[in-house]
DNA sequence: AAAATAGATTGATCTTTGTTAAGTGTATTT
DNA sequence: AAATACACTTAACAAAGATCAATCTATTTT
C-alpha cells in the first residue's frame, strides 16, 4: 500500500480544493511509486531529468560539482517537496546537477507530458500548481536577497528561523553548502555567534 | 497612442498562441497605461504592491535597505518584463522592496483580482503565465547556483555573457549591487580581470 | 572488537571582499 | 560658466571566508 494519502492531502491543502473520486483515480494511475535507497541517486549530471517526484518519505539534496571536486548544494528536499531538476525537467535538456537521497526515499514520480495530458485537467491539481509556483517564486526571491545582502552569520540565522527542522534533520557540512560556505566556516561562525 | 502592440506581440510570442479581437479588447480595457519619471518610485517600502506592471519602455531597479543605509539590487527590469514585488503583489503583504525608475517608463499595469476576474480566462494569457513560470523558476535556480557557488570575478562573467545589454545599460555600482558586490569590489575585479 | 568512514572542530595562513577616504572626470543643474 | 551630483577608480587597511592540515569523535562496516 503506497501512501497516495500524502499527495491527496497535498493537492488539497494547497489547492483550497477537493479532489473528487475520479481525479483520485487518475492520479492514482499516473503516479508510480518508486524507492531510493540512501545514497542512490534520482538524477545524475547530464541525464535528463524525465521524472518529478513527489516526496512521500525521506531527504534528498541537488547539488552540482565544480572544477576542483567540490560540492554545491542548490537545494535540500524533505516530505511534501517535489524533486527534480525544473530546468531539465521542462526543457528535457540534460541536467547540471545531481540529485541524490539522503535517506530512503519514497516518492511518487511522473513525467513532465504525463503531467500536461492527464493530470492538468484536474482543477485542484491545476491551482496547486498555481500556488506552488507562487510559493517558489517568493521563496527564491527571499533566498536571494540573503544571498547578495547577507553575511553567512545572518543567512544562518535566518535558516534557523525558517527551516528549524533542516538543522536538526541534516548534517552541518551540507547546511554550510547549501548556505554557500565552506564547513569549518560555519563551524567557527556558531562558535563566534555564541559569545 | 499607448503601445499594447509590446504586450499583444509578449503574449502571443511566449504563449505560441495568438490573441482573438475580443482577447485584445479585454486586455486593453483592463491594463491602464502609466508613465513613471526617472527617480520616481512605483513601489515603496512598506506598501502594498497593489499593481503589477508590464514594461513597454524603460528600466527601473527592485531594491533593498539595509540598517546601515545600504541599498541592495534584488532585480534590474526592461522593456517586456514585469513589475512588481510578488510576494507582495500575490499575498498584499507590505513590501520590503522599493522599485524606482531608472530611465523614464511606460507600463501598462493591472491590479491582481483584475486579472483573476478578466485576464486569465484568455487562453493564451494563461499559456504566458505558465512560460514566464516556468522561466522565472529556471533563472532564479540558475543565479543562487552562481550565488553560492562562485566569486564575484564568476558571477560578472557569467552576467556579461549572459545579459550583455545590462553591461551596456546600467552603471556599474548597480551591477555591483546585483552581483552582492560593492562597487570598489567591481571595479578592482574589472581591472584583475584584464590581466 | 577492529577498522574504516563521516562529521565536526581548531589553528595557521591566504584570498577575496568590505570599509574608508581621497581623487578624477563627466554629466546635470542652476 | 559655475556648482553640484554622480560614476568610477585607487590605495591602505580590516574583516569575512577559504584552504590546508591535523585531531577528535561517533558511527558504520567488516
Amino acid at each position: 500500500m503506497h501512501n497516495f494519502q500524502a499527495l491527496f492531502d497535498y493537492i488539497e491543502d494547497l489547492s483550497g480544493q477537493t479532489l473528487s473520486a475520479e481525479d483520485k483515480q487518475v492520479l492514482m494511475a499516473h503516479f508510480k511509486p518508486k524507492k531510493i535507497r540512501k545514497r542512490q541517486y534520482f538524477l545524475q549530471e547530464g541525464d535528463v531529468c524525465k521524472y518529478t517526484g513527489f516526496i512521500v518519505k525521506g531527504a534528498a539534496k541537488t547539488f552540482s560539482v565544480d572544477e576542483k571536486g567540490h560540492e554545491h548544494i542548490l537545494k535540500l528536499s524533505v516530505e511534501n517537496w517535489w524533486l527534480a531538476d525544473f530546468e531539465s525537467f521542462y526543457k528535457l535538456t540534460p541536467s547540471r546537477f545531481n540529485i541524490e537521497a539522503l535517506e530512503d526515499l519514497e516518492i511518487l514520480q511522473i513525467t513532465h507530458s504525463v503531467v500536461e495530458e492527464f493530470i492538468k485537467p484536474i482543477p485542484a491539481f491545476l491551482a496547486m500548481q498555481n500556488v506552488l509556483s507562487q510559493n517558489n517564486t517568493i521563496a527564491a526571491q527571499k533566498r536571494m536577497q540573503s544571498s547578495i545582502s547577507q553575511t553567512g552569520e545572518e543567512r544562518f540565522q535566518e535558516l534557523v528561523n525558517d527551516y528549524p527542522h533542516f538543522i536538526q534533520r541534516f548534517p552541518q557540512n551540507l547546511i554550510a553548502s547549501y548556505l554557500g560556505l565552506t564547513p569549518e566556516s560555519l563551524s567557527r561562525i556558531r562558535k563566534n555567534a555564541l559569545k
